[in-house]
DNA sequence: CCTCGAATTGTGATCCCTCACATAACTCAC
DNA sequence: GTGAGTTATGTGAGGGATCACAATTCGAGG
């Protein structure tokens, strides 16, 4: 509700101040190059002198265009990527929008959501939820014709789409593992309803069984840090022997270095631990996480940049741009002795 | 841009479709009591068959009511309270949309982003930056009669505002340390210009002083964990001895652990070492840290509940609503030896 | 059977802009 | 100075909803 003194001034005002019609005016806001240069000016002061703004909900409606790009995602405390989405956007003209799911949010909830976001008259949608419930045409018919781009959706999915090599990452970081001598390799895994978490969990079975291992004791976390916790402590009780530990991501790696030094458990002299994100504090656990890095800043410019070019080009081929993890070598890892 | 094919209905589609008219059509929409059931399922049931949903903005340009708050703030990949705020939001019948400063924005910056995000007909602004460049008088020009409150603002200035008690938190860490028996108390300060680390240092100061006690050495870092690292080492190398250490917030107090680790001392046993916020990871630092917790639940609940109360009531009074922090004891202090 | 009032429905104007088009004003050549 | 060709400006018609009001229908009481 508006101040009914600070009533805003329309189009139509500024016309009247100036002199002009209001499609004069507008041709100024909008840059529009067919304007003398003494109407532009009477026009501008006339804009100034009144502090008008042009409406952008009235705008909206008569162009139909929004410049809105809208961040579907299911928690934002843990979004790196982010603030690099909110950048891009900006960048290419567009205000971002972000709406959160609740975590592993039903098809219905998703479903919800979308058909509340599209009648928003957003221009693009970038939806970067963990869990798979709909096949691109499903999506498709419940964006109502508003491009979207999947962020982080599941590799090789035939979708408009930025991912993640999850699996790449994975045998980085088992293979540098292997390298150092280790055998007997646990595994702390992620939500089991994470696509992420799946896909990593499946990578790490399918390599130790490609080298003739038996893969070590496994639990599933939900990738916050209590369960990194939690976790380590069943790992350590349940009895069975492990020289090294894969931990879906950082943050339950950091619960699972507090339970190991707890315990007494050495990291790496006893065990070996290698995380998965490579988060800024990665590099200050004690000790420093060896981890596997996803370059999110990458993943947010690509995103933002493909749905963007798909707005422009609404008839653009379908492509899944998949980007490749890198492993960071500290110190929670060593040579087996 | 929308699918050609994808061409939206609208109420007069559905009207027509239902056999009644478009102000018909509205009213069952907007859950108008006075509508026949017949003629209300009718409608219902043309709108489902053509998948109609009303659109936002042409509905946000006739009421002049978008049902959306906007959140204006510096840096969103540490916000907490984003969850919290978008729920209660939502909980409320809001929509929350985030825009973000660089940091430290110049008073330019944020009266452009004020410029741009006041065309857009929100309901209300929440303004959650550490920098006061604006008074009352000039924030509510500013901001055009859309309703604000400020997040986290100074204490005690005469502003909407909702506000944690940093002085006490801060006597909160500092008793605690003097509890212990620390009489040399070093101190890493947050960026100066960050209004949260003036008054925290500020506070340490005056409270040392008060108690007699000169107080310790201090270096000012920027919040950020690599900075708390190097001021640690700083604080080493410059030889003035200290058995206590006041960190500014928990990221910078998890550089500065790693510190002092590296360089063998130990902690708390060498020196005790106090952070503040209690951020999620705190708990399973090494050592776990001691810190003040501020409550950002209640943070996000008060700022959007006391928004939305002067949406429905203008003439409400300014307010500033103090929230307390409380200290969180844990392995990261010790009694002096 | 008519009248009155409430319940239901419909009509016009409006919100503030942009589009497509029509008109007016200006330049310049011949 | 008349015509064409720019360049500047103005007009009408939407875009898709809501609001205030007018018109209709309905049921009940006299």
């Amino acid at each position: 509700m508006q101040d009914p003194q600070v009533k805003r001034s329309t189009l139509r005002d500024v016309a009247e101040l100036a002199g002009v019609s209001y499609q004069t005016v507008s041709r100024v806001i909008n840059q529009h190059p067919n304007v003398a240069r003494r109407t532009r000016e009477r026009v501008l002061s006339a804009i100034r002198q009144l502090d008008y703004r042009p409406n952008q909900a009235a705008k909206v409606l008569a162009t139909g265009r929004s410049y809105i790009l809208q961040l579907l995602m299911y928690d934002i405390r843990y979004s790196d990527p982010l603030p690099a989405m909110i950048y891009q956007a900006r960048k290419q003209g567009y205000t971002l929008l972000i709406s959160e799911l609740s975590p592993f949010a039903a098809p219905e909830d998703i479903r919800a959501a979308l058909d509340d976001l599209t009648a928003r008259m957003i221009d693009g949608l970038l939806i970067y939820t963990p869990t798979p419930f709909f096949s691109y045409t499903e999506m498709r018919s419940l964006c109502r014709g508003v491009p979207f781009v999947l962020v982080g959706a599941a590799l090789g999915i035939k979708s408009p789409s930025v991912v993640f090599d999850q699996r790449h990452g994975c045998e980085l970081a088992i293979q540098h593992l292997l390298d150092l001598g280790h055998r007997q390799i646990a595994e702390i895994a992620g939500h089991p309803r994470h696509i992420d978490a799946q896909l990593r969990h499946e990578t790490v079975v399918t390599m130790l069984k490609a080298h003739g291992l038996t893969p070590g004791p496994s639990i599933a976390g939900d990738f916050e840090v209590p369960s990194g916790y939690a976790s380590t402590i069943k790992l350590l009780d349940s009895g069975e022997p492990f020289t090294a530990l894969f931990v879906a991501n950082d943050r339950m790696a950091l619960g699972a270095l507090r339970a190991l030094h707890e315990r007494g458990v050495r990291v790496p002299e006893d065990v070996s631990v290698v995380g998965f994100d490579d988060m800024g504090e990665a590099a200050y656990f004690n000790p420093p996480l060896t981890t596997v890095r996803q370059d999110l800043q990458v993943l947010a410019q690509q995103s933002v940049e493909y749905l963007v070019s798909m707005i422009g080009n609404p008839s653009m081929p379908v492509q899944q741009r998949v980007l490749y993890p890198e492993l960071i070598v500290r110190g929670s890892t060593a040579p087996l002795k």
